[in-house]
Order: C-alpha cells, then structure tokens, then sequence
RNA sequence: GGCGGCGUAGCUCAGCCUGGUUAGAGCGCUCGGCUCAUAAUCGAGAGGUCGGUGGUUCAAGUCCACCCGCCGCUACCA
C-alpha cells in the first residue's frame, strides 16, 4: 500500500492543516502496517516555482537556501508528530530531476504536448494573470488598481481535453476512485463541463525543471510538483521499485481535489502509468474556540499544542473529533473535552487503575491463566469487537473506529466495577478468582495498546513497556497479536500516569 | 446562473440510498452506587414538532414537490 501526502509548499512554514493531513496519512500508514500488508508512506516538500524565487530574493537568501531551511523544518516538525513515513521527496532533488524530465518527455513522445501562445491578463504588480471576470470595473487590477496588460508568451500545453472521455469512463467505473461522493461529483461536473488543454511551461522563470526538450523553459510548478507521486519512488531511474509501489492511494484536502483526480489522473493516462487506487478528499480543519479564533489557521504550529496535550494527544484529538469527508471545527475547548474525557478518564485512569490494583494485591505479578478457569466472556467479546472496530481505517473512518475501540475501554472500567477486586482480595479463598480477574484486564491493556498503537504510538509504546511486555505493540499482524487470550506472568511496572487530567483554566 | 451537499437531543454527529417496533451515539447535564484509580469509574435518567409546507403510502426523519437558511464546486494563487 502506497500513500502519499501532498508535497508542502514551502512558501508555508509548518501549520496544524498540513499536520491534519500527515498524522491521517501516518495513522493509515501505521494501520496498514499493523495489518501485515507492505506499506509505503511518502511525504516531502514542493520547491520550485516563482513564489519561491520572490520569497527567496525578498528573503536574500538563494531559493536554494531558503528551500532548505523551510524542508528541514517539515522535517522536524513531522519528526515530532512521530510521522513515520518511509521517504521524504523535495522536488529539488537530483532523483526528482530526472524522473519529471522523463515523465514530460513521455508525455511529448506520445504527442500530448504542444507549443501554443498562451495569452492572459496580466498585473506587472502582482506578477499574475487574472480572468476578465475577476478585474475591477476599466479593466483594473483588483489588488492594485493598476490597469492590467495583454501579456503573451510561448508555452507548452498538455492535451488534457483529449482525456475527458477517458477520466469519465475511469471514474464511473471505479466509484472508489475519488472520495467522498460528494467530492466525485464534483469532479465529474468540473469535466462536464469541458476541459482546457493545461499550461505545463513557463518562458519567464528560472527557478524550476527545464523543459527537456527546450531548456528556454520551466516545468509549471503544479504540473511538476504532481509528479513527486511517481519520481518518488524511481519513476526514471528505479523501475523495479516503481513497480514494486505502483499504484498510490492520495490524501489530499478538498482544494487540490480537482489537481489530483483530473490532471494528474490524465498525465498518468498521456504517460502510459496505472492511475491511483484512490484519491481521498479530507474537508477543512476550520478554527473555533475563543483561544483560537483570535489567530489564523497559518499560526497554529503544531508545537503549540505539544506542550499541552502532548504527540498522542493530538493525533487523537484530530482523528477523533474530525470526519474525513466533511469539515471539521478545531478548538481548544473540544480537544480538552475529549483529552480528558476519552485519554485521560477512560483510558488512561483505566491503566492506572489496574496496573495499581496488580501491584497492591499481587506485587506486581498475576500468574497466567491455566485455561481451565472460565474466561469472562463480555471482556473477551468487547475485545474482538475493538479488534473488528480498527478495520474502519481503512475506509478512512478513523473517528468510529476509535469509537469501537473505546467501547473495550468502557467494557474493562465497567468489568471493575462488576467484579470489585478491592473487595475479592480481602478474601483469602477467592484468591483464584481474584487473580483471572486481573489477568482479564492486563489482557484487555494488551490488546488496547496494539490498538491504538497507529494513532497513539508513544502512548501504546509506554503502555506496553509498563505492562513489561516483550517485543513491540506495532508487530503486525494485529489480527492475531491483539486476540484475547492469556495475559503472560510478568512483574508489571506501573509508570507516571499516560495521560495527566488537563485542568480547565 | 449551473451542478452538488447540508439543516436530527445543550454541543458534535450517525440513521435517509434498500420507507415499518418506544429516533440512536459520544460529550455535557441530573440523580444514585462504588472507593482500586488521574474528583477518575459504574448504573439510571432528563432532553428531540428529525428546518418549513404540501404530497405519495396502510405507514415518512427515511420517497416526491416547493419554500427558508447554510455551504461546496464552477481550472492553471500549493
């Protein structure tokens, strides 16, 4: 399973939507992991183009410079949010080169490219064309007040009109192809209505990939950075291990839909290459909450929620309170209610509360079930129904699945409070019953820690090493590690509670 | 304007495609229990004219029409 991110701009330092995105990308990522299958997860940094040169210049820094500097901070910041991707393209790189000159030239043998005026209204000011429709009454630029010129120059076109036919067919064929329906509608209205052939050059711009065939020319950055998708994975120069990946599932928000469910699809068709399994449209992250809605969206650094819910507590928050497909509200107030709510009260008092009763009735130390005692069934249903649960992320139903996995949560807090150890292990003669019944719930935190070990790694790491496991919670296949059986004899070794109760200001 | 979507409990939403028991979930709230635990947990409960009107049907949150309100898309700003 191969699933990609867009590549971030980096005009843009890091901000909470591209987090939104990578940790979506990360867990389904780590889920399909768990599950045994192959799985490759790509990010990077989209570096070309003139917002990079003029941020660059203004900047005075080389673009090379500045490029840099902003990948590295994705870099860290996808480091910090334990972004476990496999690989991490800039499309400055060499590899990247190669791989989008013979991706254009593919495209040119098959006669899909063409030299054509390209003709548009243009603002000195704003180094922008601009659609008669959008100007100020005289024909005005609508930022500037400048009257726009008739500016034209020579560029290679991509014949996309040529693809319609072929997109439409592709997407009524495959209804999985463009997610959620409401986006595939979309879509095929947009081709509907007629498609353009697509500028893929600029004559006037350095900072970029030469046309291979004419070097007086750059690659249009869109259509250059698209191709990350295959160059990424040696389209150009590796062809076994673009094999090996080939075909890629797309995340991507709702604004680049149309990029990568109409013109990359079409390239694909243009360069002879299988088109994406699936190209999955998340909605907005939209800011609400007083704290936050005094700031933008582009000023919420990932890191200035670290300090207070900490990595997991983060990733939960954005896989859990948000839907895939529509948009969803951020706040400060709803991640407390829910960091207390659902990681600090059900899971981890949860943990806590076990691991104490283990040290404080046993020392630490349950022997393993002999099998002949019965097994409380409720525990071990509720766990193979969490187990059953986690499989909605691979329909990117990330928030219900999380819902059925707590109910294992809600099934072992409520099998405390029906078989009251507090009270078994004042009794000498149910010392048998006493110790199945924490053995059943060192196995209920076994199998939850492989649980959540795809959103909450450090938390499922911590957890695992707290019940002195050996090995990892991540060692695929879940579905048989996370299997309700027998907890193992070891001395357990209650830590710092996982998830510290955040007080309300 | 065209195309598409949404409006269900205080909040966030599921259910609607394939009409049919007392309309569900999570959070919040109220009451009760418990005391191993991070004032955590368990149980019970309150709370909804399912945006409005009309229609189809034995039966509509669920299908149809219209209306009101909100939103998305309608190409080259990563």
């Amino acid at each position: 399973m191969y699933i990609t991110t867009p590549i971030y701009y980096v005009t843009d330092a890091p901000h909470i939507g591209h987090a939104y995105t990578t940790v979506i990308g990360d867990a389904l990522a780590r889920f399909y992991r768990l599950a045994g299958q192959e799985t490759w997860y790509l990010t990077g940094t989209d570096e070309h183009g003139l917002k990079v040169a003029r941020a660059a210049a203004e900047a005075g820094l080389s673009p090379q410079e500045l490029v840099d500097d902003i990948s590295q901070r994705y870099v860290r910041v996808w480091e910090s949010l334990r972004i476990s991707n496999d690989d991490f393209i800039r499309t400055t790189e060499e590899r990247h080169r190669i791989g989008a000159k013979a991706f254009l030239q593919a495209l040119y043998d098959n006669g899909d490219v063409y030299l054509a005026p390209y003709e548009g209204l243009y603002c000195v000011s704003c180094e922008d064309y601009y659609k008669e429709e959008d100007l100020l009454e005289g024909g005005l630029c609508p930022i500037h007040h400048r009257p726009v010129e008739h500016f034209s120059e020579d560029n290679y076109f991509f014949r996309l009109s040529k693809y319609s036919e072929r997109l439409l067919a592709h997407i009524e064929a495959n209804p999985e192809f463009v997610y959620p329906s409401t986006r595939r509608n979309e879509v095929i209205g947009f081709i509907n209505q007629g498609l353009d052939d697509l500028s893929i050059s600029r004559a006037q711009l350095e900072w970029g990939i030469p046309i291979p065939w004419d070097e007086s020319q750059v690659t249009y950055v869109w259509v250059e950075a698209l191709m990350n998708y295959a160059t990424a994975v040696g389209y150009g120069y590796d062809q076994a291990q673009f094999d090996r990946r080939w075909p890629p599932t797309h995340l991507v928000g709702k604004d680049i839909l149309r990029f990568h469910a109409v013109i990359w699809p079409a390239m694909l068709m243009a360069a002879g290459l299988e088109l994406p399994r699936r190209v999955a449209a998340h909605g907005w992250l939209l800011v609400g909450g007083e704290k936050m809605s005094k700031t933008s969206l582009n000023q919420i650094a990932p890191d200035d929620l670290l300090g207070t819910f900490g990595v997991d507590g983060l990733r939960y928050h954005l896989l859990r309170d948000l839907s895939f497909a529509s948009d969803g509200s951020f706040s400060w107030e709803g991640m407390v209610e829910r960091y207390n709510a659902d990681l600090a009260n059900d899971f981890g008092n949860l943990v806590n509360r076990i691991l104490n009763m283990v040290e404080q009735y046993r020392d630490g130390t349950v022997p393993a079930r002999t099998g002949a005692e019965p097994v409380d069934v409720g525990l071990k249903n509720a766990a193979g129904e969490a187990v059953e649960a986690l499989a909605g992320f691979a329909d990117l139903g990330f928030n219900d699945a999380l819902l059925g996995v707590w109910r294992l949560f809600g099934a072992a807090n409520a099998y405390v409070e029906e078989t009251a150890p507090w009270k078994i292990a004042k009794d000498p003669e149910q010392g048998q019953r006493l110790d199945e019944v924490l053995n059943g719930l060192l196995e209920a935190l076994r199998v939850g820690a492989i649980l959540i070990s795809p959103v909450m790694p450090e938390a499922a790491a911590k957890l695992w090493d707290q019940l002195a496991l050996p090995g990892a919670p991540d060692e695929p296949p879940y579905t048989e590690t996370a299997v309700f059986g027998t907890f193992p004899e070891l001395t357990v070794n209650r830590g710092a509670p996982l998830f510290p109760r955040i007080e309300a200001e």
